[in-house]
RNA sequence: UCCAGUGCGCC
C-alpha cells in the first residue's frame, strides 16, 4: 500500500492526475483502503489542474464512504479555489473545515495570501496577515517571503520595511527566497541600484545560494554595476561547484 | 514515519 501511494503521488507530480485516479479506482475496487496519503495528492493534483469542482465531488464521495479528510485536504481545496479567484469559496472552506475538526494552519492562510497577491489584491492579503498576527496561527518565513514578493513587485516600500522589521523582531532570518523575491521585484520595477546593493549585501554575508538566486543576482549585477562584477560573481559560483543551467 | 504553501528565466 505504501508503494501504491507512491505511484499515485508520482503520477500526480508529473501532471497525470487522471491516471492517478484510475490507479486509485482499481485499488479501491480491489478492497484497498485509501488514506490521506492516497487521496490528498489526487485532490491537490486536480486543484492544480484547475479542476476544483471535480476535486470537491471526489471529496464528497470519499466522505460518503467514511474516509476522513485532514488539514492537507482542505488546504488543497483552498489552493484550488484561490487559484481560480474564487476567494469567497476559499473562505467558506476555512469555516466549514472546522466541522471535520480541522483548523486552517499557516500553510492554508499563506496559500490564500499568495493568490490574492498575484491577483493584485494585496490589501486583502495584508488583512489576512494582520489577522494571523493577532491570532494563534502565526506567519512563518514563507508567509513573509510571499508578502515581500508582492510588496517589492508593487513598489510598496514603506509596507515592505514594516514587514522586514516585524521579521527581524521575531527572529526570522531571510533566505535566498527572500532575497530573490526582493531583488527580482526591484529589477522588474527598475530599481537596479537598489537591487545591486541587496545582491552584494547578500553575497557578502555568505548566505546559502541556489541556482535561481544566482541567476537573479547575476542579472542584477550585470544591469547595474556592470558585466565585470557580474562575471566575477559568476566565476566565483562556478569555481564553488555551481552548475549553471 | 509516505500528503500541502514562497523566488528568476524558458515553454
Amino acid at each position: 500500500e505504501r508503494s501504491s501511494n507512491w505511484l499515485i503521488y508520482d503520477l500526480c507530480g508529473i501532471g497525470k492526475v487522471s491516471e492517478a485516479y484510475f490507479v486509485f479506482s482499481i485499488l479501491t475496487a480491489k478492497g484497498f483502503f485509501p488514506t490521506v496519503y492516497t487521496y490528498n495528492p489526487i485532490l491537490l493534483g486536480l486543484c492544480k489542474a484547475g479542476q476544483i469542482f471535480v476535486a470537491l465531488a471526489f471529496l464528497t464521495s470519499l466522505k460518503k464512504k467514511g474516509f476522513t479528510p485532514n488539514v492537507y485536504t482542505f488546504t488543497a481545496l483552498v489552493y484550488g479555489f484561490s487559484m481560480e479567484g474564487l476567494y469567497d469559496e476559499a473562505y467558506l472552506i476555512l469555516n466549514t473545515m472546522q466541522a471535520d475538526s480541522c483548523k486552517p494552519n499557516v500553510v492554508t492562510f499563506t496559500t490564500i495570501i499568495m493568490f490574492l497577491c498575484d491577483d493584485g489584491k494585496v490589501a486583502e492579503a495584508l488583512s489576512i496577515l494582520d489577522m494571523m498576527e493577532g491570532g494563534e496561527c502565526h506567519a512563518d518565513l514563507i508567509t513573509y517571503n510571499v508578502v515581500l514578493h508582492a510588496l517589492f513587485s508593487n513598489c510598496n516600500f514603506s509596507k515592505a520595511c514594516e514587514i522586514v522589521e516585524v521579521m527581524d523582531r521575531k527572529g526570522f532570518r531571510p533566505d535566498y527566497f527572500t532575497f530573490s523575491a526582493v531583488v527580482g521585484g526591484l529589477l522588474k520595477t527598475g530599481y537596479v541600484r537598489l537591487a545591486n546593493r541587496f545582491s552584494l549585501k547578500y553575497l557578502d554575508e555568505g548566505y546559502e545560494m541556489d541556482l535561481v538566486a544566482c541567476n537573479i543576482f547575476i542579472h542584477a549585477l550585470y544591469r547595474g554595476i556592470g558585466s565585470k562584477t557580474a562575471f566575477c560573481v559568476l566565476k566565483k559560483f562556478l569555481t564553488g561547484g555551481f552548475v549553471p543551467s
